[in-house]
DNA sequence: CAAAAGTTGTTAGTATACAAATGGATTTTG
DNA sequence: CAAAATCCATTTGTATACTAACAACTTTTG
């Protein structure tokens, strides 16, 4: 039962997870201007879906409520969704794409889809299957 | 050069490392009271290199100015370090561990150590190998 | 040496994130 | 059916993060 004293904290996974964020995020900001990766992900994701409730929306793509009500906020305010009650539960807000927020969908997937190469451009093919199928393991 | 209009975001990188973080924080956060993963990152780097003007702290760990700020005022308040200015460069200001900041440290560092096993778990020894190296990569 | 350029720390603004508490609505259960 | 438990959305508080702008200071340059 020997204590560790060092630390290398460049070697320690959440670090490393850390800044290979901060690179992805930067990717994703220069490319999709006017959207966030969060945003993006919950237009997306409710472009898939439709209608769903606001937690509902969190729920399907890891965010908790206090955090979704702010993004589906902004998406809101900038026009590309939006809410209704939900008749038969007096609880629920609908959430839903408008028109432009679909076809703004469809106008970014493509550079969406470059980030994630990008992102994914320092290693090979194989590599970024294994690195994938190794990230899954670890949600 | 054909549209890509299907987009699945469970199965892009950043959505996938944005919950891999989660749950690394939360594990953190589970065996390391009272520190938050950057917080404990910050106070390592500084009982690794001593003394260091504040931004340079910010830059070994990847924090911008505005962001290490915030960070070295709440350890400060916690008594883990202190600041001063630099006699030579009147811009600057030293920011060094404390006793107790040092010796939190070493009190904490065992569980950081458990906090990146635990995150790792899912994944044998050969392969959490390849993910450190392939994270790696990609910062 | 004086002007230009760069660095340091700070502040303000925006955007995730999560915990905890709340009030209202629905579902489960005894 | 009524009480308990759960769910929904919101609000408050705290903590990253990054951008942009700023003033003070130092270094570089012409």
């Amino acid at each position: 039962m020997t204590k560790e004293t060092t630390y290398i904290l460049d070697t320690q996974v959440g670090f490393l997870m850390r800044r290979a964020n901060q690179r992805h995020l930067a990717l994703f900001t220069r490319l999709v201007l006017n959207l966030t990766p969060t945003q993006f992900a919950a237009l997306a994701k409710l472009c898939e879906l439709d209608h769903l409730s606001q937690n509902a929306l969190g729920r399907a793509i890891a965010m908790d409520a206090a955090t979704i009500k702010g993004v589906v906020d902004r998406l809101r305010q900038k026009g590309l969704v939006a809410s209704r009650p939900d008749p038969d539960d007096q609880r629920r807000i609908f959430v839903e794409p408008t028109e432009m927020g679909e076809a703004t969908f469809l106008a970014i997937v493509d550079r969406a889809h470059k980030v994630t190469r990008d992102t994914l451009e320092p290693l090979n093919e194989t590599e970024q299957q294994e690195f994938l199928r190794l990230l899954s393991k670890l949600t």
